[in-house]
DNA sequence: TAAATAGTGTCTCTTAGACAATATTAT
DNA sequence: ATAATATTGTCTAAGAGACACTATTTA
């Protein structure tokens, strides 16, 4: 490792993003293969250099957008990683986001550069990924875990109109546990964020299960 | 505004550190008086350039170190602020971190440069201050209030021998509000972090109080 | 003994967890 | 009628706020 010196550092700063859904009732996230060095071939979360009079937040929504298509999302600055020797093409330092979409929402194109962009659940990530894009997962999922605990954040997993079944399923697949349903419709609705609706979710052979959809400030 | 180009933004990176102490029972931060342009002459957080080799952290305490003398304490990245224009320089993003320190341990000296350095109670800030600082601290007040109720960020606010007295006060400076002295401290009794010591401050004509320290991992 | 601050316990309300039976639909 | 999922309430334990008096020291 090089020795501190007495000059400013030349950086540069890119913006990484990791991009939340669920998919069978598991929590996802998106990664694309990297097309070049360094890396080629590996697993890396969507990201990229931030460019001339654009903000933090504009790049990472750029990101998502293309990898995406998704332009209206609940996203959220994570944390800033700038060791030294995190990338191998120098002193790069990165401003992750994490962002939330729900599945209907999103059509992931194959990204440019003919790379692969495809849908992981967290519990079977590939081994080794890009640069240090394993710890910024583990941060994002913590803070995701976290916050989703004391926030709303949760229902911006979910369409526009879900069932109170579907909302558990997306905060049991963040919690990764079980959740009592009795308590957990209890807890949901003393946050006062939901509006029942006059429509149905009718699958098979079962009762079907009033539809909500979310209240907020302008979300 | 500059319209976003195409082209990777050529930036700069520095760390701005937000520092915390209990002065006269109110919360206090430092700021130094610019010596150079611009915002000559106003007042601004800590801060600088990153060097070759350092990582965020590593800046954001030599540059708490070079403020105030003190090397051993408790520090954590803030948020990360890079619009375009933040800076009249050109196009600098800045890693805010915030720190916690005693006022026994700080030895805040006159700045390099000559500049001024000095506390400020928060209620108390100059009208103006350099770059985004202003927010910058808002966000760390913020985050400060509410990671106090639910860690134990606050003793690092007090010397290493305290009374259940002078905690409170430290909790009450940062709330902003009186705290019932019983619940108060039944709450600390549950956290389960203070040792007792055989010790007491004496101070006026009253009943002395027993000394604590605080008990954790390492610090 | 007066002034000043330290130290201490109970009641109540709210919150969160554990827990099971009935309702409604399609087949 | 059966299978499948939706919907609903109570008891209990823990945590948090409101609230007032006694203890100990110095001047």
């Amino acid at each position: 490792m090089k020795a501190a010196g007495a000059r400013p550092a030349r950086v540069q700063v890119t913006v990484d993003v990791v991009i939340f859904t669920i998919r069978d009732g598991a929590l996802n996230l998106l990664l694309v293969r990297r097309g070049i060095e360094p890396f080629r071939g590996r697993w890396a979360m969507p990201g990229g250099f931030i460019l001339e009079g654009e903000s933090l937040e504009q790049a990472a929504l750029r990101e998502l957008r293309e990898e995406t298509g998704v332009a209206e999302v609940y996203i959220e600055q994570l944390y800033t990683f700038g060791d030294p020797g995190r990338d191998p093409r120098g002193r790069i330092i990165t401003v992750a986001y994490y962002a939330l979409i729900a599945m209907d929402r999103a059509l992931v194109r194959a990204g440019t550069d003919a790379a692969e962009a495809r849908w992981w659940p967290v519990a079977e990530l590939p081994k080794r990924l890009a640069f240090d894009h394993a710890r910024i997962i583990e941060h994002a999922v913590e803070r995701l875990r976290a916050k989703i605990e004391y926030t709303t954040v949760g229902f911006q997993l979910l369409p526009q109109e879900f069932s109170l079944s579907e909302l558990q399923d997306v905060y049991e697949a963040i919690a990764g546990r079980p959740l009592d349903k009795r308590n957990f419709r209890r807890r949901i609705e003393l946050l006062d964020v939901l509006v029942p609706l006059e429509r149905w979710r009718r699958g098979g052979a079962s009762r079907p299960a009033r539809l909500y959809r979310f209240r907020a400030g302008s979300f």
